[in-house]
DNA sequence: TCGGTCTGGCTAACAGTGTTAGCCTCGACC
DNA sequence: GGTCGAGGCTAACACTGTTAGCCAGACCGA
């Protein structure tokens, strides 16, 4: 941990749980310009005609490629899950804890708010995603929690809605979030015994990560 | 404390936070219909017109008394405000601390299912809610955060994002959200300096707050 | 080279959504 | 009695996701 640098050997989705991988060249394209209009105009704004002028297309050939709306919803919220996982991931096996963590995340969460939005509210499509995508995304949780899966579930959920009410500007103006974050993280690495975080969170950490793009 | 019965004095809203003064009787009656067909079918099962049959009435006369449907969401979401905001100022001003405040937010959320999700996803309509409506509600957190908000906002955030995910099936299925509750509240508890938690959360809590009927 | 099949585009159309414009009727009030 | 607003109505509009049916071209085996 001498090196400051942010560099990181970058961890990926494991093949098998790829929610890309059995989707042709075409509906690859769709669901990238899905994902730009998405971040550009919300789930709303997104609608089947305007994401066939994205492609030069009109909107019923995109039911050549995905079945219905739903779908093409399965498909973005699989490719959330599986970048979120993958930074996760890369936090955990460079030996990071808690506030490293909560750093990832939250980075995820501000560097595609809509995607984030649209893969975390309302019931999940599992029916659509790769069996096990799921749980490989949300494990990093379990690992920093050192096997207590309540812990876990309790430190995810903060996690989740401190991002989610940050988006929606829920926070009372005047009270920055960076030191709510940075007060959950000293919570519960305390309740892990840690000696408080060795990070500090602020703001200047969610402008650097850029999406990966396809 | 000596006393286990669940009675206690129910707090109300201010007069002047009420989110519905200034609506007319007939008003009134469109927002417990919308309420009733809300939670029966959800908030896109709600439409103009079907909430115009509950009513006896065709769908654009629903407009002598809302402007839009969004009004009519910030009618709902000022309830719910209102509503959850009574709960927990009711469990401060009986002696509650946070594991108590987490049982009754939990059974906020339960009882009114797509009212909570309504009330606290996507942005807030501030410019149609009572000004310091949304404060109030949430005050309590603060309160029993004994005066830190950063904690208070975390333990705010933590509540909601098991909450929501909790509605919306988000855990894995096997391990009992329970639990998780009991360990948040814990980790929260110790960090404010008490001896753990001292009310026990489980899922019977649940099912016996009626929601209050307008 | 012919014929068939699959891929991926198209137009026309449908039901359902929120919403507006314009009309009418009833009751209260001066 | 005349005026006026409250609150209902019908007709219609623009827009949504979605389906049916048609068609051009690529590919491939006989």
């Amino acid at each position: 941990m001498a090196d400051r640098s942010r560099r990181r050997s970058r961890i990926s989705c494991p093949a098998d749980l790829d929610p890309t991988r059995l989707l042709s060249a075409r509906a690859l394209q769709v669901v990238a310009a899905a994902r730009t209009l998405l971040e550009r105009d919300g789930w709303d704004g997104l609608t089947m005609r305007a994401l066939g002028d994205q492609l030069g297309i009109k909107a019923p050939s995109l039911y050549k490629h995905f079945a219905n709306k739903d779908a093409l919803r399965a498909a973005l919220t699989g490719v959330a899950l599986a970048e979120s996982g993958a930074a996760l991931h890369s936090v955990i096996s460079a030996g990071g804890g808690v506030a490293e963590l909560l750093i990832a995340y939250r980075q995820q969460a501000h560097a595609n708010p809509h995607l984030y939005r649209l893969a975390t509210t309302g019931p999940l499509l599992r029916a659509n995603l790769p069996p096990g995508l799921e749980a490989w995304s949300g494990t990093p949780f379990f690992l920093v929690a050192e096997g207590d899966p309540h812990i876990a579930q309790a430190l995810w959920s903060t996690a989740h809605g401190m991002s989610i009410l940050e988006l929606d500007q829920r926070y009372p103006t005047g009270h920055a979030p960076d030191e709510s974050w940075q007060a959950a993280a000293d919570i519960f690495d305390t309740r892990l015994g840690k000696q408080a975080a060795r990070s500090r969170i602020d703001a200047t950490d969610l402008t650097i990560v850029p999406t990966a793009s396809p």
